[in-house]
DNA sequence: AATGCAGCCATTTTT
DNA sequence: TGGCTGCATT
C-alpha cells in the first residue's frame, strides 16, 4: 500500500482542482489557470503522471511553450519529479518543435536540411531588396510595413499562393501577395527560413502529405500546451492537425492574461476551444498562492470590468496583507525619485533587490528610473529590450561564423563583406550582387568568378581575393582545431577585433567585452553548428540573473514572473491605457490594456505600489495627463493613498560633489580638476596625461570619453545607458 | 569611402 | 529630447 502511495507522491502536493487537472489524462482538457494558481506545477506533474502511469513513452508526448525559459523550466521540473531521459521528450517552444519537424522534411518545401533560420534583421534586408527591385517607394511602403503584412499572413497560416484573396487597407496599390511570393522564393534560393516558416511550413507539409501528418499524429499520443491564450492561428492549426487522432490535448492558459493580440495571438483560440473539440473537460484553477488578499481583490475587481472572458474568481487563504499603495506625483522625475526612495527603505529593511520590480507600459519610461538608480548607486537590470545576440558586434561575429561553418550564407556574407572596411564601396557591392543574381550563383561563388573578369576595379578584385582566401583558409581548419580557437582566429585574422580596438568611440570597449563573452559562450557547445542552431532560436541574456538587483521591465515582459514588491509606474490616462492602442482598436484594445493591468498587479506577492504623474517630459515636450481610468476601477477598500510620506524638496541622496556634477545632458560629468577625476576612475595611474578622446572608466557611471579639457576641468561624456548597464554589472561583480 | 547634417520617428516583442 | 536613416558633401 505504501508503495502505491509513494509512486504517486507528487499528487499529494496538489489541491483538488490541480489534482483533477493532472489526472484528467484522456480527451481534450482546458485548464483555465488564473495568475499564481500553480499552473506550472500542474503542467509538470501532468507530464510526470503520464509517464509514471506508463500511458505513453517519453517521445510520445509533445509539450509546447512560448519561451525557452518556460520550456527549460518544464524540463527541469519534470526531471526533478522522475528519473527519465528528458532528451527523448518533445518539450520545447513552438518554434523549436516546428524546426525539428521541418529539418526532417525540409526537401518537401524545397529546402535543404541544413537551411539557416534568419532573424528579423535579415528579413528586413531581404524585403528591402525585393521592394527596390520592384521599384516600390520604400518611403511609402517601408520594409517593416511590408514585413508586418507578410507576417500577418504567416500568423494566420495563409500560404503565399492563397494570399491574393486578402486585401489590406494600407498599401492597396501594391500587390502584397506578389511580394510575399517573391519573398518566399528568395528564401528558398537562399536556403533559409524565417521564424514564421518554422510553423507555417510544417503546417503546409502536414496538409500536403497525409502520410507524414499521420505519422506524427500517431506518435504524439498526448499533447500539452502552455499559455494557450497566446497562440496565433498558425500555431493553433499546427496543434489541431497533430491532435486530430487521439484528441488527448491539454491546453493551459488564462484568457484574462491575453496581452499579445498585437503580435498575432488570437484569444478566440482559447475561447472557442470547447466548440472545437467535443466533450472538453474544463478545469478552473482559482486558488491563488502568490498574492495577499488586498492585491488579489483589487486585481479581480478590475478584470471583472471586461466583457469578453470565460470568467474565474480567484481566492486566497492569505489575509492581513498590505493594501495597494497609490501615489500621485508632479512629474516623471518626481516619480522616479520617490520610487527609488521607497526602494532604499526596502533595502534598509534588508529586503532583496531581486524581489523588487519596476513595471512600466512603454520602454522609454525605464530611462528615468535607470538614471535615478544609477545616480544613487542601486544596482538594477533591465529585462527585455536589447538582447545580447542582437547587438551589432555579436551579429557581425555570428555572420563570420556562419560564412565559415555553413555552406553558403549570402545574408551573412553580405553583412560583413566590407566590415571591417576592405575598400569595397557601394558600387562594387551592387555590381557583385547583380552579378550573383544574374548568374544564379551564391555570393561566395559569384565573388570567386567575378574577380576573374574585369567588371570590378583592380583594388576591389584584390581585396575580394584576399577575403575569399581567408575564408577558405578558415574553412580548411574546421576539422583541425576546435571551434572556440577557430572562432578566435576568425575574429582576429579578419581584422574584426582590430577594428574595435582601433575604434576610439565610447561603445568600443563594451563591444570588445561582448565579443569576449560571445567566445566564452561557445564553450557550452561541442561544435559550432550546435551553437549556431542554438542562437538562431535563443535570444535570452542570462548573464546577470545571479546578482541581487532591482528589476526594471515592461508589464508585458513581466508576465509569468513574481516579486514581493512591485512598483507600477505611469498609470496616466494616455500612457496606460495607451492612447495608440485605443485609437487602433477601441474597446477591444481597452480590454487588452485592462488585462495588462491585471497581469501587472498580480505580479506582486506582498506590496504593490501604483503611481501617476501629472506631467511628463516626453519626446521633447511636456505632456499633461489625468490619472488612468484603471485607478478609479480599483476598489477603495483595497487601496491606501499616503502622499505625505514623500519628500517634496529636490534633495539628492548622493552628494553630487563627491562624484562630479552633472551638466545638462545626464551622461555628461564635469570634473573640477585632475585629482577629482583620478579619484573616481580606476583605469589610469595618477601620472597619466589625459587627452581628449581618452576612454575612462568611472565606478558609478561606467565607460566615458573625455570630451573637453578646459581650464583644468575635465568634461566626460558617458556611455549610453544601454552600455553602462554592463559596466555597472561588472563593477558590482568586482566589488 | 567616410563624414556630417537634416528630417523623421517615438507602444507592447518572443522565436 | 535623442537615435536612427538616408542623402549630400568632402
Amino acid at each position: 500500500m505504501e508503495l502505491i502511495l509513494n509512486k504517486f507522491f507528487y499528487l499529494e502536493k496538489l489541491n483538488d482542482k490541480q489534482k483533477e487537472a493532472v489526472e484528467a489524462l484522456d480527451g481534450p482538457v482546458l485548464v483555465l489557470a488564473g495568475a499564481g494558481t500553480g499552473k506550472t506545477r500542474v503542467l509538470t506533474t501532468r507530464l510526470a503522471h503520464l509517464l509514471n502511469k506508463k500511458l505513453s513513452m517519453p517521445w510520445e508526448i509533445l509539450a509546447v511553450t512560448f519561451t525557452n525559459k518556460a520550456a527549460n523550466e518544464m524540463k527541469e521540473r519534470v526531471q526533478n519529479l522522475l528519473k527519465i531521459d528528458i532528451d527523448r521528450m518533445w518539450i520545447g517552444t513552438f518554434h523549436s518543435t516546428g524546426l525539428k519537424i521541418l529539418r526532417r522534411h525540409s526537401e518537401l518545401c524545397s529546402l535543404k536540411s541544413d537551411f539557416t533560420v534568419i532573424d528579423t534583421d535579415d528579413q528586413q534586408r531581404l524585403i528591402k531588396q525585393i521592394l527596390e527591385s520592384n521599384k516600390i517607394d520604400i518611403k511609402k511602403y517601408t520594409p517593416s510595413n511590408v514585413l508586418w503584412m507578410v507576417q500577418w499572413f504567416k500568423d494566420k497560416a495563409i500560404l503565399p499562393e492563397e494570399s491574393s484573396k486578402y486585401k489590406f487597407k494600407f498599401g492597396r496599390s501594391i500587390n502584397i501577395s506578389k511580394l510575399y511570393i517573391e519573398y518566399q522564393e528568395r528564401l528558398k534560393t537562399l536556403n533559409a527560413a524565417d521564424f514564421g516558416d518554422l510553423l507555417l511550413l510544417p503546417v503546409r507539409i502536414f496538409r500536403e502529405n497525409l502520410d507524414i501528418l499521420k505519422k506524427y499524429q500517431n506518435q504524439f499520443k498526448y499533447i500539452l500546451v502552455d499559455e494557450y491564450q497566446d497562440t496565433d492561428t498558425c500555431q493553433d492549426t499546427f496543434l489541431k492537425l497533430l491532435s486530430q487522432k487521439y484528441k488527448n490535448i491539454c491546453c493551459v492558459g488564462d484568457d484574462d492574461q491575453a496581452i499579445y493580440s498585437w503580435r498575432g495571438a488570437d484569444v478566440k483560440n482559447i475561447l472557442s476551444f470547447p466548440e472545437a473539440y467535443k466533450e472538453v473537460k474544463i478545469i478552473r484553477l482559482e486558488q491563488n498562492y502568490r498574492s495577499t488578499d488586498h492585491i488579489l481583490a483589487a486585481a479581480s475587481k478590475l478584470i471583472e470590468k471586461n466583457k469578453d472572458r470565460l470568467g474565474k474568481t480567484l481566492w486566497t487563504n492569505s489575509s492581513n496583507g498590505e493594501k495597494i499603495k497609490l501615489y500621485f506625483f508632479e512629474d516623471g522625475k518626481d516619480e522616479a525619485k520617490n520610487v527609488s526612495l521607497e526602494i532604499e527603505t526596502l533595502k534598509l529593511k534588508k529586503l532583496k533587490l531581486d524581489e523588487i520590480a519596476i513595471l512600466v507600459r512603454a520602454s522609454f519610461q525605464t530611462r528615468l528610473f535607470e538614471d535615478r538608480l544609477l545616480k544613487i548607486g542601486i544596482p538594477y537590470r533591465v529585462i527585455g529590450g536589447f538582447r545580447f545576440y542582437e547587438r551589432l558586434e555579436i551579429r557581425d561575429a555570428i555572420a563570420y561564423f556562419r560564412i565559415v561553418f555553413k555552406n553558403s550564407d549570402d545574408l551573412a556574407l553580405e553583412r560583413v563583406f566590407n566590415t571591417p572596411k576592405r575598400g569595397l564601396g557601394n558600387t562594387t557591392l551592387q555590381k557583385l550582387f547583380k552579378y550573383a543574381r544574374e548568374s544564379k550563383m551564391n555570393l561566395l561563388d559569384a565573388s570567386k568568378k567575378i574577380i576573374e573578369t574585369d567588371e570590378l576595379t583592380l583594388n576591389a578584385r584584390n581585396s575580394i581575393k584576399t577575403f575569399i582566401d581567408d575564408i577558405n583558409k578558415w574553412k580548411s581548419k574546421i576539422n583541425k582545431i576546435n571551434h572556440i580557437e577557430l572562432a578566435k582566429i576568425i575574429l582576429e585574422e579578419s581584422g574584426y577585433t582590430r577594428m574595435w580596438i582601433n575604434d576610439k568611440s565610447i561603445e568600443a570597449p563594451g563591444r570588445l567585452e561582448n565579443l569576449k563573452e560571445l567566445i566564452s559562450a561557445l564553450k557550452d557547445f561541442s561544435n559550432m553548428n550546435e551553437f549556431l542552431e542554438h542562437i538562431s532560436l535563443v535570444m535570452e541574456n542570462e548573464r546577470n540573473y545571479k546578482l541581487d538587483m532591482v528589476n526594471i521591465m515592461t508589464m508585458h515582459a513581466a508576465k509569468g514572473l513574481e516579486f514581493e514588491n512591485v512598483f507600477l509606474a505611469g498609470w496616466d490616462e494616455g500612457l496606460f491605457p495607451h492612447q495608440k492602442s485605443l485609437e487602433e482598436k477601441g474597446t477591444q484594445a481597452l480590454e487588452e490594456e485592462r488585462r495588462l493591468a491585471y497581469v501587472a498587479i498580480t505580479r506582486g506577492k506582498k506590496n504593490v505600489f501604483i503611481s501617476f504623474a501629472k506631467r511628463r517630459f516626453i519626446h521633447g515636450t511636456w505632456n499633461f495627463s489625468q490619472p488612468s481610468r484603471f485607478l478609479s476601477e480599483l476598489p477603495k477598500e483595497n487601496i491606501d493613498t499616503n502622499e505625505s510620506f514623500f519628500q517634496d524638496d529636490d534633495d539628492l541622496v548622493v552628494n553630487e560633489e563627491e562624484y562630479g556634477s552633472r551638466v545638462k545632458n545626464p551622461n555628461r560629468l564635469l570634473f573640477q580638476n585632475k585629482k577629482d577625476l583620478v579619484e573616481n576612475i580606476n583605469s589610469y595611474e595618477s601620472e597619466y596625461k589625459f587627452k581628449i578622446g581618452d576612454t575612462i572608466f568611472h565606478e558609478k557611471y561606467g565607460y566615458g570619453k573625455i570630451k573637453y579639457i578646459i581650464d583644468g576641468k575635465y568634461e566626460i561624456i558617458f556611455d549610453k545607458l544601454n552600455e553602462t548597464k554592463i559596466v555597472l554589472e561588472n563593477f558590482i561583480k568586482h566589488a
